[in-house]
DNA sequence: GCATTCGATGAAGCATCCTTCAGGTTTGGA
DNA sequence: TCCAAACCTGAAGGATGCTTCATCGAATGC
């Protein structure tokens, strides 16, 4: 989002020795907690030092500037996401729509929950930096692999998986990020687990053209309408 | 998202003579500029002033700081929005599902394409600042007159309309953005409208308990089953 | 024509905070 | 034990940018 420059974001220094492998990551941890506790306006490095128990100039060893800093926090998240996606998906080829999606939406769920906290505070910081890039990069990696498995689809036959995927994601990834701004809540996260399958599932079976028949569930739903072409992707 | 104690957003001053309203809405104009030329974090009120065309004291005199200045524009926007969805929503209520659909999701595509430029801009401005509020606020609102709409389908019945109708809103909300930020072309976004119909339908007609009898299309679609009970809606 | 309110100005105060660097401490191997 | 490399320190430089206020110009009512 942001119109500057893309700074160096690279690490300026990799840790040899225990000590500083030690201080990354509790500098690493300490950017979580600031911003959790602070906003992401009011994270500075001297704040984010200081709560990791070091100096401002160990942090600046480490990380080339605060973009770098909070880029490094944003892309091991979104990994962890991506990565846990991807195994679920890969994991369930072969299998018919309604267990992709159990497994898929599972995956994605418990990974974003295994810390809600980290998720929602990096909303902010993934605006402010160009973190668009990012998401699209760990994103299409991901959108690969779901498409991947929806051609494998038992059931279902999809024109064009890929699309089809990235809509997908896109509404997982939307939806979650409702919940979390809306505030979490143990019971509704279960509930909202079995709404996103059925989400998942009604879109996958309105878009996928049936290889048997089209058996309608009702007027009007379209769901043996063929897109007009294999476009690429949106995403 | 936000930890600062929440400041003055109101305006400073109400607009009395021709000359000030169009002053106000110079600045506000003008912050979108800046906004999308400059990014958020390079949006300066000395250059939102400049740009306007008039002295940083100026638009001190009718927003109390910069947080209030960006807050009034993403109201604007989101009250577009929430107002284009609210009234596709009470023109369509009597209607068969996929009439709803097909009403509401081109309302709401349509009022965040007619200036997509600001809406993907705002974004950034939504996560600084504690957007999360407006958000919530506008968006119960719109949530409430869907699920109003939904109750009076004529073709299908919910259990809970009003968590039905925040899915849907979420839904819409977080693949409208992945198309934002992914870049939009025109063509994608024909495309995208139509499936993301898909989509709603998919999803509303899998969440409905039909009134009739349960005709599913495929082993596995939990098109029968019930939510457990009438929780709080999740938004 | 005058007084009062409204509107606009922009230099300067003030605060924040990113980043550096010169010099200290710790570690691990020879 | 000693040394070189790795690691750490934190005060200070330097830049940015929000916000104020004393002052001037414009409009409106009487």
């Amino acid at each position: 989002m942001s119109r500057a420059p893309a700074k160096q974001l690279e690490p300026r220094k990799t840790p040899v020795q225990t000590r500083s492998a030690v201080t990354v990551h509790a500098i690493a941890e300490a950017t979580i907690q600031v911003l959790l506790e602070r906003g992401p306006d009011r994270l500075t490095t001297t704040r984010v030092a200081a709560r990791a128990g070091v100096s401002v100039g160990t942090l600046y060893q480490y990380f080339p500037n605060k973009q770098a800093l909070l880029f490094a926090v944003l892309e091991d998240h979104l990994g962890r996401v991506a990565a846990a996606v991807e195994h679920a998906s890969s994991a369930s080829e072969q299998a018919p729509l309604s267990v992709m999606v159990e497994k898929v939406v599972t995956a994605f769920i418990d990974a974003k929950m295994l810390r809600a906290d980290i998720s929602l505070a990096l909303y902010a910081v993934a605006a402010e930096l160009d973190g668009a890039r990012l998401v699209a990069r760990l994103g299409s990696r991901t959108q690969r692999a779901l498409a991947r498995m929806l051609d494998t689809a038992s059931d279902a036959h999809f024109e064009d998986a890929a699309f089809t995927a990235g809509m997908m994601l896109a509404a997982m990834s939307g939806t979650i990020r409702a919940v979390f701004e809306a505030g979490v809540r143990p019971k509704a996260v279960r509930r909202f687990r079995a709404e996103l399958q059925l989400m998942c599932e009604g879109y996958l079976r309105a878009a996928a053209r049936p290889a048997k028949e089209c058996t309608g569930s009702g007027p009007g739903l379209a769901q043996c309408s063929q897109p007009s072409a294999a476009h690429t992707p949106d995403q």
